[in-house]
RNA sequence: GACCCCUUCGUCUAGUGGUUAGGACACCAGCCUUUCACGCUGGUAACACGGGUUCGAGCCCCGUAGGGGUCGCCA
């Protein structure tokens, strides 16, 4: 264990590339990134592409986009699995050589035989193959044939798990893995363990779901004499209805939660605080989750997805971001609708109420729907609430108001104070005033403040619509 | 089925033998207010069950139940 202390941690998400970048996977990413920048390690990725027919550059490339916009950002270039299989075959041959590993030239259908029997007689579906003590000699001249483990079959295997603690398992109830295919390629579980160990990794942080497989990953590393990494197994996310998280759980990729109008901060503050606390602590910068996070506060229970909690921490986000950000990612997403007027105007008025749209908006889709209105052109939709607001005596009263903000310098306390004065001057009460005023500009009875409306679309665009409206 | 893991309000969690079991989201009531939000105040709501150990257990041990995961020449 000398040399310990010195050794700078490195971790690593090794995703499969399947086209998509799971709400999971993001997490395990954002795990293994904050448990690196916490102990000033380094994270890296390794896409795990063995599986060529399902591997496509456009698949690898959505994980790297849903990194880059997690802003979890790898500190050496990605490592592709693919490109490793002749070092995999090396060690297995090492393996072989050494007695570790035997040939196993067991066929499918005698596997699938013996697992049925197994199942019959309630025993484990171990295999146990003949060739494990068979002379090479009786082997079928010619026949395919795997490379298998030569697993011990007394005691016991642990891991030290970080998160779920010592998990034991006896070695017979392991059977001897498969290493290398008789085509020649390396099984998951024999690639990982190469990669992990040549990659230098030395905390290996991922889903529970891999937890039982470790005992066999811990064998090779074993049988190879190599120092085993640290494992730290999370629990996985499930859906709002406590399953497994499937396609039927609605919005699962990262992709699909940055078009539904989340910021990458708000969600990896919500995936951080989904399994991991600290305190009565809920809003976490990326600095702080840095400082903070560390491997053993991890919880060891799976969580379920909370989506109205994640709009909730979305919206103290969006509160909290810069205005010249948001008024672009709403232009951006505005050019995307029909039928509005996206001009320099547009865009300024946008800039202008977005101090104020962002209050009171969770998603980036909110707040473009709240938006959209400044950039409407004339005539104005009008929601049915709005319509009614437009009466024959409220559109008389319009008239006046528009006459008495046409003498202001249309600032807010400009507006501000006309508004307030024609309201006292004509025993109104603001409110009555305000909320016809708010539908002939906004065509809608939800907006920011009357007289920030109005400073943003300016003189003359308030102007207008008051006009139209009053008609 | 075998093996492994898990179990505090509806949800995410704090809690590491002595707490009125805390916070957040959601929900309800009220305040603020030119609408809606934001914000503020208050409220409803949890230690899965059964045995131990202990003066004392949400915290330790053992069962039970429930949930999850793994058992591929997929990753």
């Amino acid at each position: 264990m000398a040399g310990t202390q010195a050794m700078t941690v490195r971790t690593r998400f090794a995703p499969s590339p399947t086209g998509l970048l799971h709400i999971g996977g993001a997490r395990t990413a954002l795990f293994n990134y904050l448990f690196a920048r916490h102990h000033g390690g380094q994270f890296l990725l390794r896409i795990e592409d063995t599986d060529r027919e399902r591997s496509t550059q456009e698949a690898t490339q959505v994980i790297l986009d849903g990194l880059a916009w997690l802003g979890l950002e790898t500190d050496q270039p990605p490592v592709f699995q693919s490109t490793r299989q002749a070092r995999h075959a090396e060690v297995a041959q090492q393996m072989l050589a050494a007695g570790r590993a035997y040939r196993c030239f067991l066929t499918s259908a005698e596997l699938d035989r013996m697992r049925e029997q197994a199942k019959a007689e309630g025993r484990g579906l171990r295999i146990e193959s003949p060739w494990r003590d068979r002379d090479l000699a009786e082997a079928p001249q010619g026949a395919p044939s795997v490379i298998r483990l030569r697993a011990p079959r007394e005691g016991e295997t642990v891991v030290h798990d970080l998160v779920q603690g010592d998990v034991r398992v006896a070695n017979a109830e392991l059977d001897d893995m498969i290493i290398l295919r008789s085509d020649g390629t390396p099984t998951y579980l024999h690639a990982v363990v190469v990669d992990d160990h040549d990659m230098g990794i030395t905390h290996v942080i991922r889903g529970d779901d891999h937890l039982t497989n470790t005992f066999r990953q811990v064998q090779v590393y074993e049988a190879m004499g190599w120092k085993p990494p640290l494992f730290g197994h999370v629990p996985l996310i499930h859906g709002a209805d406590g399953a497994k998280l499937s396609k039927r759980h609605g919005a699962q990729s990262v992709t699909e939660f940055r078009t539904m109008g989340y910021l990458p901060e708000a969600l990896c503050n919500y995936l951080l605080r989904l399994g991991w606390g600290h305190g009565d602590t809920e809003i976490f910068s990326r600095a702080e989750a840095i400082s903070l996070f560390d491997i053993d506060a991890v919880g060891r229970a799976a969580s379920r997805m909370d989506y109205a909690k994640l709009a909730h921490v979305n919206g103290v986000w969006l509160r909290a971001a810069d205005d010249d950000r948001l008024a672009r990612e709403v232009l951006e997403r505005l050019a995307h609708r029909p039928g509005l007027a996206l001009g320099t105007q547009a865009a300024h008025r946008i800039r202008v109420l977005i101090p104020h749209l962002k209050e009171r908006a969770k998603t980036l889709v909110e707040l473009t729907d709240s938006a959209s209105f400044l950039a409407h052109p004339l005539p104005l939709p009008m929601e049915p609430k709005a319509a009614a607001q437009l009466s024959a005596e409220n559109r008389l009263m319009l008239r006046e108001v528009a006459a008495a903000l046409a003498e202001t310098d249309f600032s807010p306390a400009g507006v501000d104070t006309a508004l307030r004065s024609y309201a006292e001057r004509t025993g109104r009460k603001l409110g009555t005033v305000a909320q016809p005023l708010r539908a002939a500009l906004t065509g809608s009875t939800v907006s920011p403040g009357i007289d920030a409306v109005l400073v943003a679309l300016g003189r003359d665009e308030a102007l207008a619509r008051i006009e139209a409206a009053a008609a």
